[in-house]
DNA sequence: TATTGTTATACTCTATAACTATA
DNA sequence: TATAGTTATAGAGTATAACAATA
């Protein structure tokens, strides 16, 4: 496949780009590399801060409603990748932490996406990546805070 | 030696980072840029190309199924965006091209997202944002080509 | 009253499977 | 037989609305 015929330059617009890249990544990143959890719940997973975080925060965090992330926390304390704790402060907060299997599995994805980001890097130039690294960052974190 | 720095645990990871640019996106093009029309259907009239194509081209050109993209394709036509002529020399083929109505709303959102990438590059420097979009078309084309 | 989080429900996007018609 | 496209159905992801418990 992919005889895909390239567009010419100006017919290429951005969001169709990032819409490309978000697609290229979940083909890279496998199943089995996220340990059986779908991207949603490994994307949940990698948001969970070493400290812990209310459901709030991390809804925050990746941009969802509470509702939403919610959703997501309950199937990944189910299968042991996460665990809750009441807040010690505030009774409504339930904390939510990666346990040790969810370290596990969080840094294993992490080596994985660090050897796809080296092929990158290959594919476009080491200095050029790192350019593209930090302005996506960038970009990312200036979040139009509308929801 | 890489220059792809080694992750620190509290480092927002790539994919993520991918995922909330595509949500900003999302955010500032709004429903009404793009005349009422959603994110899939916008994405399908921006792939065709001006002398029209079929609907498997355009399925391959957007990374889906052709299935799905038939699904796209009908809701336009009837919206007047798109129109359907049979291909002269194979009677399978439905060539999808662009009315006017389609073209000057593909004009008008493509006006949008200058302005928008404008406001980006004002953010993170016009040279570095020049890479960074430069390299997002590389990597976005060199799809691994799975499906 | 405001906020944390849940339950219930629905929509968007896209996939797979089974089919029709042309080649 | 192979390919272009359709119809039918399902699942992933995430939203809105209405609610409960705590602050």
């Amino acid at each position: 496949m992919s005889s895909v015929k390239p567009f010419r330059d100006d017919e290429v617009h951005t969001p169709v780009l990032v819409g490309l890249l978000f697609r290229r990544l979940g083909i890279e990143i496998h199943d089995r590399d996220r340990g059986g959890l779908r991207q949603s719940h490994f994307r949940l997973l990698a948001a969970v801060p070493p400290e812990g975080a209310s459901v709030t925060d991390l809804a925050e965090r990746l941009q969802v409603t509470k509702q939403g992330c919610g959703q997501l926390v309950t199937p990944l304390v189910e299968s042991g990748h996460l665990r809750i704790a009441p807040a010690p402060h505030d009774g409504r907060v339930r904390l939510v932490r990666r346990t040790a299997k969810g370290g596990r599995l969080y840094a294993s994805v992490r080596r994985r996406i660090a050897t796809i980001e080296e092929a990158w890097a290959a594919e476009v130039g080491e200095e050029r990546y790192a350019t593209f690294r930090a302005v996506l960052e960038e970009l990312a974190a200036g979040q139009s805070s509308e929801r």
